[in-house]
DNA sequence: CCGGATATCAGGAGTTCTCCCCATTGTAAG
DNA sequence: CTTACAATGGGGAGAACTCCTGATATCCGG
């Protein structure tokens, strides 16, 4: 009896392929495609699928809620999380919600499809820089402040990463906050310590992300 | 005789399933696969394909780049540019860099095969939400200003730029592109000067907003 | 053929950042 | 009350960047 599978990805190029492939797969029937969190929901409770390979990130319902959702009401069903993003809130959120597997878009084919025979099996299946950065997270111990963003860094780490991001000098941070530039080094020192950062450059971007300055 | 295509993409179940899918039409041929902007290039000159479908916001070497140096180089290549982002900066740098054809990865697989065919016979193809971008652009008066943007900047500042603005330093920069620091430091110089920005923060915002790297 | 832009490389001085080490103070949580 | 963390500040070393000064070679357009 083959592996009946449906796939959920907000782009329909994406959908495709993955449905070109899967089905060369000769115990592998794909029963369907969703291009949102909301309708792979209902196709889920509709099909029974075994296996969901399911985009992290969609609009209306993510990936991450529809996984959680959809696990909570059919237990049986395995949830493979496909993903360009190896950032760790994606990864242990994904995870938390009750994914079986983690893949990066990046990877082979021959490896989401070893994927699906893992999960089918009740096992967890993560792809190699996945297994990483779990693995790495499950050794420290700031593991229980939950996920990384604003809790993650200070008050006035925030503040000076912030300026750092408006392309202001360590001297020109320390003026600005009535502080010492030694004070605003540490600072620095800190930031990128606890985000695993080492350039200004993603620095910045990281900034971006957090909502902490513009483009 | 069927149509030579070759695929970059920097994530390889994209790369496999869009292979997949053209393998399907029997005028179609795929030559090959790339993962990032150099690669594509190289392989361009190699195979001469007569489509490429580019990725645009690839690592190292950014499609947009590739394409701009690819179409100088090879002007029967045709280039089909296939995003995530109906931005308008990425679209219209895209289509200014000489692509043929832009797609959203959100249409679907027969427009993509379409596509190809229109481009073959010397036109452009647009996706309709991309269409709109650029007849909203084209109707706009401010495209007369122009000014800063990509004809301000050299390629291979540009090309600096962008490796910047993912972190790399001049060393590693150096390493990359196979020239001296020194002359990496020479561009960077370039590249604040004519665009009057004195600090790396400000430098991958701009980057961010030229669509040289994402955030 | 010449001027301009581009791309390459170098030396040197000064600034800024990164990464160690360290300390003190206050405050919140256990 | 002890522990943990935030915020403050400092010394010092070395890396990286900034900002000058030069130079040479190529290519392209007028």
């Amino acid at each position: 009896m083959s592996i009946k599978v449906l796939i959920a990805d907000d782009h329909q190029i994406m959908r495709q392929g993955l449905r070109a492939l899967l089905e060369k797969e000769i115990d592998i029937q794909v029963l369907g495609e969703a291009e949102d969190g909301r309708m792979i929901q209902r196709m889920a409770r509709e099909l029974l699928p075994d296996v969901i390979i399911m985009d992290v990130a969609m609009p209306d319902l993510n990936g991450i809620e529809a996984t959680r959702q959809i696990v909570g009401e059919l237990p049986g069903v395995k949830i493979i999380a496909l993903s360009m993003h190896d950032d760790r809130r994606f990864v242990l959120n994904m995870l938390k919600a009750g994914a079986a597997g983690y893949m990066l878009k990046d990877c082979a084919f021959q490896d989401l499809a070893k994927a699906i025979r893992v999960v089918m099996s009740n096992k967890t299946f993560l792809s190699p820089e996945v297994a990483d950065i779990v693995v790495k997270d499950y050794l420290s111990t700031n593991r229980t402040t939950e996920s990384s963003a604003f809790n993650l860094l200070s008050p006035r780490e925030r503040e000076v990463l912030q300026l750092i991001a408006e392309g202001k000098t360590s001297a020109l941070i320390g003026e600005s906050l009535h502080i010492s530039i030694k004070t605003v080094e540490t600072h620095r020192q800190q930031i990128m310590v606890k985000l695993k950062i080492r350039s200004v450059a993603e620095l910045t971007k990281y900034a971006i992300r957090e909502g902490l300055t513009s483009v």
